[in-house]
DNA sequence: TTGTTCCAGCTTTTT
DNA sequence: GCTGGAACAA
């Protein structure tokens, strides 16, 4: 009884009613900011406290890390105990595991290592050479792209046929020769790990049984960014059994374009038709003018499952709206009112600036710096995979596998130790025409005795490390092992030499290494049989690590729009809200995909709690052209009752109809030719020379019969044709 | 083997 | 306009 009371006494009605649910299928529409992580801590909670269910028996899947963590630590604090245990992990992570636990059945060497996508690429880009195909007509990135897109839908090569289409030909082929590969080596990219874990439970009907037996419940976060083989997965995992509860907003669906499937809302109140839809339409989060401005603007969607948003507190201030003449006035611009927030008492932390791609960046980091600005910029280089840490733990790898070919290729010549291109061409060839590893090639090929005395002591040389560090790391502890690689690869003397001041921050990063692997914590991710090893390359690869160090300073966080998604902050810049930027050129002209970029505009908005701004310039550098862009359409579909034009010092009250230039449209453009004859009401008649700029900017130069060349701004010239 | 130059590409991102 | 990679020269 009192279990009860606490799980749910902070809760809301349709809250309450989501998480005290009978156990059945739920479909938890949740906007933003209503509180989506709470029903999901507070169901799981209720689950354990009332329903008395062991958290052996619950399975709860993220989409990131973060949000994983998140949980987990939100459920041990209600519940008082710890999780530890409890299977709340990434689909990554989960898939991970459960092919750690039964490789055999998974088809799978048990050394099997986790490639990330930078391993991935460089192990398509060795391939299209390696089969002499031209990179220009099928570009590595595009064949991982179609492999990856393959996966996703849960395609093996094996099942598609050949088209005739040589295009599309050429990228199965290339398909086939990549799953031989990783198989060869050990290697489960990350589209694999989830395609495999699929298929281990498809095709294993006692595993099958052993995890539907076990988990009585499944929760889902964020499903509307389930593509179709997680779908599929937590279809196995809880077929016939009616019980899975996934929380998610299809307005907030944004990954649509790396495989995300919308549809899976639909499908899921097909497949459990005694599924429960709750609505989670209170907002906790922003004020009511932003809310107002959030839903008009989604309103512009036609597929949308309906839902809108409400609150209890104020209106609030109006949503500000700032023109810029460019890129740096809009920057100026930000950096002074944010610094103005701080004069007023404002934390720094509770300021974001979001843009539509990391590009924009720059503009506000100069800023920011110049005033001294503390700031954080989301969405670098991680940790793990910085290249000095990613090459070290090539090492490790290929130590613990010798017939890791990505590996290989990563540090046979880092650092450089002679193994020249004709010499690493032989062992790839030889290879190749066996089918084996590069490292049993390059054993067959010093046996042979058929290389130069010089190249062959350069590739003896590098096998004898790597069998010499393996030997002696054998009985070493995890941070040992590491600590030995850094030391004896070679890898820090070859840094040292390295210029542009980057040597130190490398080595620095080597030792941080070491570290990373001393702290690694071996038993909370470890109910696997496994060597200390694997498991910490698995983690580096399947985490990533933190993306920098300096999280407790107090500074204005700069990210992508699709980085925000989840987060909150008390004042929010969007910034850059221009036609071709944000809605994005290639995104304009389809419904589809356009309406994505609404929903990232939309989950924009919804990230800021108290004030927002909204800013665009009339001249912006992109690609290094000047361009004139419109104001995004965005911005019309906002209510003008809720917004406000501001000046750097003063507001003004925005009277006229929204788009003050759309008065310049297309009807003059493409006018003018060069050579075209023309008569001016002063200057008489002349002949066009050359023009530039856009709309508003649009100029020509113009030769005039006896008065000579002038430029003249079409928006303030009548011009006659002749 | 290293340094230079040239050239393509250029949304969004986790795992 | 900038960057990373590849090709080429010394």
């Amino acid at each position: 009884m009192n279990k009860q009371i606490s799980i749910i006494d902070s809760l809301n009605d349709a809250q309450r009613l989501a998480v005290s649910a009978p156990n059945q299928a739920m479909l938890i529409l949740a906007g933003a900011g209503s509180g989506k992580t709470r029903v999901l801590v507070h169901r799981i909670a209720w689950q354990v406290e009332v329903e008395g269910l062991s958290i052996h028996n619950i399975l709860a899947v993220t989409f990131t890390n973060k949000a994983a963590r998140e949980m987990r630590g939100r459920l041990e604090e209600l519940l008082q105990i710890s999780a530890h245990a409890m299977w709340i992990g990434t689909f990554h992570g989960l898939a991970h595991r459960l092919l750690r636990r039964h490789p055999k059945q998974a088809k799978l060497a048990d050394t099997f290592q986790v490639m990330d996508s930078d391993d991935q690429l460089r192990v398509i880009k060795r391939l299209v050479k390696g089969l002499n195909i031209d990179d220009s007509k099928w570009p590595p990135k595009q064949v991982m792209w179609f492999i990856n897109g393959q996966k996703d839908e849960g395609v093996r090569a094996r099942y598609m046929l050949e088209s005739g289409n040589i295009y599309q030909d050429t990228m199965l082929m290339l398909y086939k020769a990549y799953e031989e590969f990783c198989d060869r080596s050990g290697l489960v990219d990350f589209a694999e790990l989830l395609l495999r874990a699929h298929e281990l439970l498809r095709d294993n009907e006692d595993v099958l049984q052993f995890y539907q037996d076990r988990f009585k419940q499944v929760h889902v976060d964020e499903f509307q960014d389930t593509n179709t083989i997680q779908y599929a997965w937590l279809r196995l995992l809880t077929e016939g059994k009616n019980n899975l509860f996934v929380v998610g907003d299809d307005d907030q669906s944004i990954y649509a374009w790396r495989g995300a499937k919308i549809e899976n809302i639909y499908n899921f109140q097909k497949h459990y038709p005694s599924h429960q839809v709750i609505k989670l339409e209170q907002n906790y989060r922003s004020t009511g003018n932003i809310l107002k401005s959030a839903n008009a603007l989604i309103n512009n969607n036609d597929s949308r499952m309906g839902k809108e948003l409400w609150t209890n507190s104020e209106d609030g201030e109006l949503i500000s709206l700032y023109t810029a003449f460019n890129e740096q006035d809009e920057a100026y611009f930000v950096v002074e009112k944010i610094r103005k927030w701080v004069d007023d008492g404002g934390l720094r932390q509770d300021v974001a600036i979001l843009y539509r791609s990391n590009a924009q960046s720059r503009q506000f980091e100069e800023k920011l710096m110049n005033t001294a600005t503390p700031y954080r910029v989301y969405g670098g280089l991680r940790f793990f995979e910085r290249m000095e840490i990613k090459n070290a733990l090539a090492y490790l790898r290929i130590m613990s596998n010798h017939n890791d070919d990505a590996s290989f290729e990563r540090v046979f010549n880092t650092p450089t130790r002679g193994i020249g291109i004709k010499t690493i061409d032989a062992v790839r060839l030889i290879a190749r025409e066996q089918q084996i590893s590069l490292w049993q090639a390059a054993v067959i090929l010093l046996n042979n005795n058929s290389l130069s005395a010089r190249a062959s002591n350069a590739l003896k040389g590098f096998l004898n490390l790597i069998k010499q560090l393996s030997g002696e790391a054998k009985e070493a502890a995890l941070f040992e092992q590491v600590k030995l690689i850094v030391e004896k690869s070679g890898l820090i003397e070859f840094y040292k030499k390295e210029k542009g001041g980057k040597a130190e921050v490398r080595i620095e990063n080597l030792e941080e290494l070491v570290n990373a692997a001393q702290m690694f914590d071996f038993d909370e991710e470890n109910e696997e049989n496994l060597n200390e090893l694997d498991m910490f390359l698995a983690h580096a690869a399947l985490e990533g690590g933190e993306m920098q160090a300096d999280d407790y300073e107090d500074c204005v966080q700069l990210m992508t729009l699709h980085s925000s998604k989840g987060l909150e902050f008390k004042l929010v810049f969007l910034v850059g809200l221009e036609d071709g930027l944000f809605p994005a050129q290639q995104s304009t002209d389809d419904v589809a995909r356009l309406e994505e970029e609404r929903r990232l505009c939309y989950v924009g908005i919804t990230r800021a709690m108290q004030q927002l701004y909204l800013t665009h310039a009339e001249s912006r550098c992109l690609y290094g052209k000047e361009t004139n862009p419109r104001p995004s359409r965005f911005l019309k579909e906002i209510p003008v009752e809720f917004l406000q034009e501001v000046r750097i010092r003063a507001n003004v009250a925005r009277s006229m109809s929204m788009p003050k230039r759309a008065k310049y449209s297309a009807q003059q453009e493409g006018t003018y030719k060069l050579g075209q004859r023309i008569r001016h009401a002063k200057f008489g008649e002349g002949v066009v020379l050359q023009m530039e700029g856009e709309a508003t900017q649009e100029r020509v130069q113009i030769n005039f019969q006896g008065v000579g060349l002038k430029w003249l701004m079409l928006s303030y010239t009548n011009l006659e044709l002749l």
